[in-house]
DNA sequence: GAACCGATTTCCT
DNA sequence: GGAAATCGGTTCT
């Protein structure tokens, strides 16, 4: 049942190429009947230390160092204090680059994503709940049940919640997604998959100068149900 | 639909 | 000290 791993040759090139190759890869937690996968819709490019988008901007840094390493390895990192965000490492050691994983559509192990960001859910609930924030727990308890009804597609549309689903976190920062033994890696898409590709500019780095926040360098699989969408025309102005 | 906002903590220039 | 590669809910048009 296990497909073939994905090669790190298809990786440690061009980032802007491995984006187009990465696109309809099959992310893969645990194996067995539980094992969850997905099929890699959305991803997003960060590469060299010229692109001032990148977290690779300042250098190397003990946060970003996994993106100075070889490719192929999970760059994972918080964000606004409770997302975490999955990233694939590209090019090759010293040249810093990363494909930003934003949107997996489920295609097996779809009640295991459920349960997992329901999970996700309760930590968060349960560290409002210590703080004493009755409205915020009230609130997080509320969403809790509407995970049940949400849509398959919905379920790691989006960065953070690729990761909710898919239980990835600070202990999975470095791994190697290559690794046909690692509990978190890629495997390979079906060879006739077809994969019509559309591009446009990143999300959420309204900080950045031009022209690196125009670079159309966010891709995604065209007309894919699960591709984030909301977020791409509420940006700050600049 | 679009625009605004709060949550929360790590990281660094 | 301030901002951050986000999300989900609310409040408008």
């Amino acid at each position: 049942m296990d497909r073939a791993p994905f090669p790190r040759a298809l990786l440690d090139g061009a980032t802007a190429e491995a984006a187009r190759l990465l696109l309809g890869a099959r992310l893969v937690r645990g194996s067995g009947f539980r094992a969850r996968v997905g099929r890699i819709v959305e991803v997003e490019a960060y590469v060299g230390q010229d692109d001032l988008a990148s977290h690779a901007r300042f250098g190397q840094t003990k946060r970003n160092a996994v993106m100075f390493g070889p490719a192929g390895l999970a760059y994972v990192y918080l964000v606004y204090g409770m997302h975490y965000c999955l990233n694939v490492v590209t090019e090759q050691p010293g040249r810093p680059g990363a494909l930003l994983i934003r949107a997996v559509e489920p295609l097996a192990g779809v009640d295991e994503m459920r349960r997992a960001r329901l999970e996700w859910l309760k930590a968060r609930t349960s560290r409002a709940a210590e703080r004493g924030t009755e409205a915020e727990r009230a609130r997080l308890l509320l969403s809790g049940e509407r995970i049940a009804g949400l849509a398959d597609t919905s379920l790691a549309s989006g960065p953070g919640l690729v990761c909710a689903a898919f239980s990835i976190g600070r202990s999975d920062d470095g791994i190697d997604l290559c690794d046909p033994g690692s509990d978190l890696r890629l495997e390979m898409p079906d060879q006739d998959e077809a994969r019509s590709i559309q591009t446009g500019p990143r999300v959420g780095i309204g900080y950045a100068p031009e022209p690196w926040l125009s670079r159309p360098w966010r891709y995604w699989i065209k007309g894919n149900a699960t591709v984030s969408g909301r977020v791409t025309s509420r940006r700050r102005a600049g």
